[in-house]
Formats: structure tokens, sequence, C-alpha cells
DNA sequence: AAAACTTTTTTAATTATTTAACAAGTTTGT
DNA sequence: ACAAACTTGTTAAATAATTAAAAAAGTTTT
């Protein structure tokens, strides 16, 4: 029997961790339920304990308002980001804080079979060094990359299990907790959306600069995944008559003239064949401190690689003027590890949409730099458990031990 | 005063026009309310004539759902479809029927000042002669080529008003009721959307195969329509190097390579130039006997035609592949004046979909043609009043003489 | 052809939610 | 400084909506 209060009460609490401090009539707005029932049902979650008053708000022209705020020890969640290489593990709390440090793990996502168990092992280890009390844990998000069904908990790309098996449903069964997955750019445009440069945008674009170029999009407020979730196979687009062969299969994929990855080989390229640069070709061997000193370059000024960077930011520019005639947003966010940039990408990025975009369309388009950088996929991961909370919460009150075969 | 209930009735009205036949628990469920409340509201729809009972529908394994249907003469709008040069205005009735035959005025759209006023005229001529009570009208609907904010109620292409007036306001000013405008393709992705080819679906890609193409996106169930409501500019996307000049501006867009002007261009170079083709060469000189003549050569097996068709029908695949990479829809729908060429059009989509597009993308992906046709402007026109009709309904409450300046 | 199962319809009891009226605290404008 | 306007907070009464249990009308299985 599940009260109609408790799945408002639950709502309330989500509301909470998305955004800090709302006031009773904010809340009642959000929720959509009448400003009474909203107060007592505040009430009652102050009394348990689970939100704290955080204080007055300043006035808007009346009496100011008390603010709330739910308790970070209430509930966790385990946060996990995944790229081909490296994987992170994080324990969040409802204020979206680290409760430890960050578990690193190398694990290659090829070597199928025995990936899944590590990262299995490896969450399970998290969980217990937390010294948390599993009860607390309400599920795991887990962002990596490849083509994800979101729904089925299945990534067709890696990890697959047997017969198509979900492993979202395999984990959960394994870990004793709601297991959720998305793509590892859909993540960081959910955490843009929530706590980043999206907050509170209808509709935005978050590019994800990283080896490859993702897309996550925010459509109508929310984030769209299409009808399998494949939606924002951004790097994939036919855009270049390059002849340049994709790993995909294709030719003249957005991917063949962006990337980190692109601007890593030019960079070698480059050096090699006597351009002047701040770079040191050794420490671009290695993916990690390649990516390391590139960013550095940059922010010295070096000219070599900055001319790098705004090549590739004029073909992102390419790829942005199509989303802009397709899908007129509001904003359009540049995240990702290659964020880190910062404005650098701006200027090519703009010549590239005054080149090929119509005028009308993207001048009320404002292109931002993330700032939440490298943690947007963690966030990002552990927002996705709070988003699917409403059937979690139905879930706990269901049965004591979770109905896991639905997740 | 707006009882709740009382927006649950007009719920459940805008309901039974989109879908005829519902039963109670249909309604219920759509409606999102318990079975005993929607069963009462609709004894009272009932009993107050607005609503009539259709006999039993068949058996899902159980007692046979009595079904229920709006009655037609409840409430009318008018529509209106307009393209560059001919504007067709119909009365149309809760069952989506035409009440008289519809009104062609020949209306250029450049000629922007009288343009608006013989428009206006025209529609109060419609609403007289219709014989129907000015109260049974809740709305007047509108489709047009342009630029279109649709909650302003400006169209940036054309009829715009000094000052950037709101033509909406203007309208409903001169009229007496509420006026809705909205882009063309748009409103024909609406009409799919509710009575055509993707009923029911959740993500579909709507192509208006028309004197240029547009396109209609129908995102999680409902049409996007972006931040200032231009989302949807496929024909002017940055797709070939054929160094073309467009009338936009820039070069390369799409539709320098596809559209029906384009076809019925090369139609006329290729016979120019001896090519052997039932095409008539005179007939061609007129946009409108052009088009008649140009589906009849496809449907006779025109080779000359059918090969331009399907060059064009390949060029509008290498488009839809880029859709398909970044929205990952349910449903390609071919629609506007051009889909009535039928099946011609999909092998050549298909083709460039092979070439373009990665296989696990396109794969469930269904390419479907429209049976609206020329009638989907116009159905969707109306279809755009009823969906409004949550707030049409909550003015006609408010003031009896409508809150005109609020629409 | 009866038994078992489904789905729809009906009714009454219970619970949830809103409305309305009022109180309290701030800002804005004169 | 003070009224007017506005936002927030409190409470009780009125209303709205859901739940649960059972009846009715079919379908499928044995």
């Amino acid at each position: 029997m599940t009260e109609k209060r408790t799945v408002c009460k639950n709502d309330i609490l989500k509301q909470l961790y998305f955004q800090e401090n709302l006031s009773c009539v904010d809340l009642s707005i959000i929720i959509e339920k009448s400003f009474p029932l909203t107060q007592k049902l505040i009430e009652e979650l102050v009394a348990d304990n689970l939100v704290t008053e955080t204080g007055y708000a300043v006035s808007s022209g009346g009496r100011r308002p008390l603010t709330y705020a739910i308790q970070r020890n209430v509930m966790y969640m385990v946060a996990v980001a995944m790229d081909q290489f490296v994987t992170k593990i994080a324990v969040i709390d409802m204020q979206n804080h680290l409760v430890s440090s960050v578990t690193r793990i190398f694990l290659s996502l090829t070597e199928t079979h025995s990936a899944l168990q590590v990262l299995i092992d490896n969450i399970a280890g998290a969980i217990d060094t937390s010294g948390i009390p599993k009860e607390k844990f309400i599920g795991i998000g887990i962002g990596m990359p490849g083509f994800i069904d979101v729904k089925k908990g299945i990534n067709y790309s890696f990890l697959s299990l047997p017969d198509n098996e979900s492993i979202t449903k395999h984990m959960a069964f394994q870990l004793g907790l709601p297991v959720f997955i998305d793509n590892d750019s859909s993540l960081i445009a959910l955490a843009e959306l929530r706590f980043g440069a999206a907050k509170g945008a209808r509709n935005a674009m978050v590019i994800n600069i990283g080896w490859g170029v993702g897309l996550g999009l925010i459509l109508n407020g929310a984030l769209y995944r299409g009808h399998e979730g494949f939606a924002g196979e951004f790097s994939h687009i036919p855009l270049f008559l390059n002849g340049k062969l994709c790993w995909c299969g294709k030719a003249g994929c957005l991917e063949t003239e962006t990337s980190l990855l692109l601007i890593k080989e030019r960079a070698i390229e480059g050096i090699n064949s006597g351009r002047v640069s701040r770079l040191n070709t050794l420490s671009l061997e290695n993916h990690e401190t390649a990516y390391q000193e590139l960013i550095k370059a940059v922010q010295e000024g070096d000219q070599f690689t900055i001319e790098l960077f705004s090549k590739a930011g004029y073909n992102i520019g390419k790829g942005v003027a199509v989303l802009i005639h397709l899908l007129n947003p509001q904003k359009i966010i540049l995240s990702g590890r290659g964020s880190a940039a910062g404005k650098i990408w701006e200027a090519p990025i703009q010549q590239a949409l005054n080149e090929h975009c119509i005028r009308r369309l993207f001048q009320n388009t404002n292109i931002e730099i993330s700032v939440l950088g490298l943690e947007a996929q963690l966030i990002g991961a552990a927002a996705l458990v709070m988003e699917n909370y409403n059937e979690i919460s139905f879930l706990k009150e269901e049965t004591t031990g979770f109905e896991l075969s639905q997740l």
C-alpha cells in the first residue's frame, strides 16, 4: 500500500537533492501540490530528521521564506564513471559530496568477461570500505561509452553478456542494489543540467570533448535518449568529404576531423615534421600524460597547440551548426575533459556558426564552457540514481529485499 | 473558480477528439485519474449531451467495454493552411470532419500588409457562412511557412507587423477568438502524430516534402519546437560541398540538392536537352500543374521522372542519416505533397542510410509514407487548436468574452 | 458445461487535497 | 513614517479523489 503522501515525500527528497535550500513555496510549485500539504509533509520530514531547516532566504518583497535541505547522511549512492581504460568509483551523499576518495581502477572495457566481474567486485569493495550500512545505499549509477539501451540495461558495444542478458539485472542481483547505466555523454549532460552550466535550461546540447566527441541532449528539460537509447551519436554524422575511413566503417565522420585523440596525433606529426612547440614529445605517448601536456600547452599559450585546438574547434562548430538547425537549443555547453582548454574553443566554434548557420538561428544560442569538467561524469552517475528515485523508493516499500529482477 | 472536475472533463473531451471510441478504462488511464472518478465525469458529460455512448467494443478477455465519442457539433474550430501562394480555410468539427467545402484563396505571403487583412477577412467570412453560432468556435489554428515563434505568435519571415507585434494577438483581437500559429511542417507532424502514420509514436521525424523540404520533430511523444520555436530547419543543414548558393545565403544546403522545386527544374532542363519522357513541358511551367504532372509521371512509371525522384530521395536520405544519428527515432514519415509519389521514395532513402548510417542505429527505424498527404496541414491546424484546449477552456470559464490579450 | 480467470462496472468507506480566511513579516512608494 | 501590496505561514472546514470489496459480464480452460 503505497500511500500517496509517501510518494510526495520522496519527491520532495528528490527535489532537495537536486536543489539545496528550497523554500516551502518553491517546493509546492515544483511538486505541483498545494502549499498547506507541502508544508505538512516537510514538517513530517523534519520531524523524522530527513530534512533540516537551513535558515531564512532573502525576501522577494514579502515575508522571508524558511528554506530546507536534505540531510546528507540520509541515503547514499555509488557513482561509477568508466572510459575505455580507467574506471572511477565513488560513494556520494545527498549533498553530492564524495564520502571518501575516488577509487581508480585500470579496466580495459574490451576484455569483456573478466572486466564485468572486476567492476562488480570493486563496487562491492567500495561499499564495504565506506563503512556505511548497505541499507542506506539506494542504488548504483554507471556511465560508460558505447551503444546503451538504458531501459534494458544492455551495452551493445562493451561488457555484453551472453544472450544479450541485461548487465544491470546481472549486477543488481550480485550486488543487491538497483543498478542504472547510461552513456557517458548522456550522464555528463545530466550533470550539466542538474548542477552545471545547463542548470534550469529546457533545451541544451552538451558536447563531450574527450578522446572521441560525444553529445548529450537536453530537450524539453529532460535528457533525451531516443527510441532505443542511442540518441546523440554526434561523432559519426557524415559531415566531411575527406574520404578518411573512420573505425565505425564509414568515411567522413565528424570524429575523423575532431577529437583529443586527433589533436594528439596531429601534434606528434607536427613535431616530427619540425614544428616549433612547447610540447614534449615524450609525454604525448601515453594518453593520460598527453592530455595533461596538451592542456598545459594551451594554457601557456603555445601557438602550435592552439592552432590544433582551433582547427578541431572549428570542425566541432560545423557539427554544432547542424545541431542548431535541427534543434534550436538555448545553450551549447562544452564539457568533458577537453573543456579544460577553456575559452580557446569559443572563437573557432563561433566562426563555424557564422559560416554555416542561419543568423536568426544562432544569434540567441549561447556557447558555454563547463565548470564541472572531469567531475561531470561521476556527478551525472549519481544524479542518474536520483532521477530514478521514484521507482527505487516504491520498490523499497514493496519488498524489504528489493525486487531486483525488475531493474 | 475553476473546478478541478471541469478541468478533467475538458481533458476527457480533448482526448475524445484525438481518439474516437475510447472506453472508460482507457480514459481513466490516459487522464491519470481513478476509474470511479472518470466514470462519474463521463456520466455527466453524457447527461449534458457532449458525449455519446458508441456501443460495446470487443472484449479483451473480460466484460465488453462501453465506448464513448465526443458529439461532433459540440465545438468547432477554423483550420488555416497556408503556403507561399495558396491559403486554405476550413471549418472543422469535433470528429475532424469538414463542415463545408474548403475555401481556397490566392494570397501571396510576401505582400505583407494587405495579406494579413485579407486573411482575417476570409476567416471571418468562413465563420459567417458556416452558419454556426460564433460561441461554438473554440479557436483558429494556422499553419504557415517561415520562422515562427509559437509562444509570441510572430512569424519572422512573413506577415510581420510593425514593432514585432504578435499576429496571433492582432488576429484574436479582430476575430474575437483565440488564434494559434505554427510552422507548416510542425503542423504536418502534429497531424501525423495524432491521426496519421506516427500515431502513438514517441519519437518520429516527419519530413515535409514540398516545394522545399521541411521537418517536424516528434520527441518524447510531443511536438518539439526548440528554444525559440525554430527547430526542424532541416533544409538548410550544410550537408553538401556542391558550392551551390542557396537563397538563405549559405552554400551546400540540403535544399540545394532536393525538393520538388529542384525536381521540376531538373525535369525542364532534362527535356530541353533531349531526354525522352512522358512529361509535358507545358504543364511544368505552373507550380500546381507541374506538381500534378510529376506525380502522374511517377505513377505511370516514367523512367526519367523516377530517376529525378530517386536522386532527390537519396539526398533526403543523407539528411535522414544525420537525423538518425542524432535522434534515434522510431519512425521516419514522408509527408507533405511529395508523399503522393509513394513508395518511390523508400528505396533511395534506404540506400542512403545503408551508406551513411551506422547499422545498429537504423535497423529498427521504419520509413513510412503518409496517408494523410495534402490534408495533413489542415488537420494539423485543427489539432493545434485542440492541443491548446486546456487553456482555451480555462479562459472561457474566466471571462465570457475571452481574455484575448493573453493569447 | 462448469470452473477459473479477466475485464469492466458499481458502490461505500476512507483518505487526500484544496480552499478560504486569517495572521505575520518585508518591501515599495508616497 | 505609514499605508498598500505582496509573500509566506497557519488552521479548520469543505471538497475531491482513491481504495477496496463485490457484482456483473465476458472468455478461456478443463
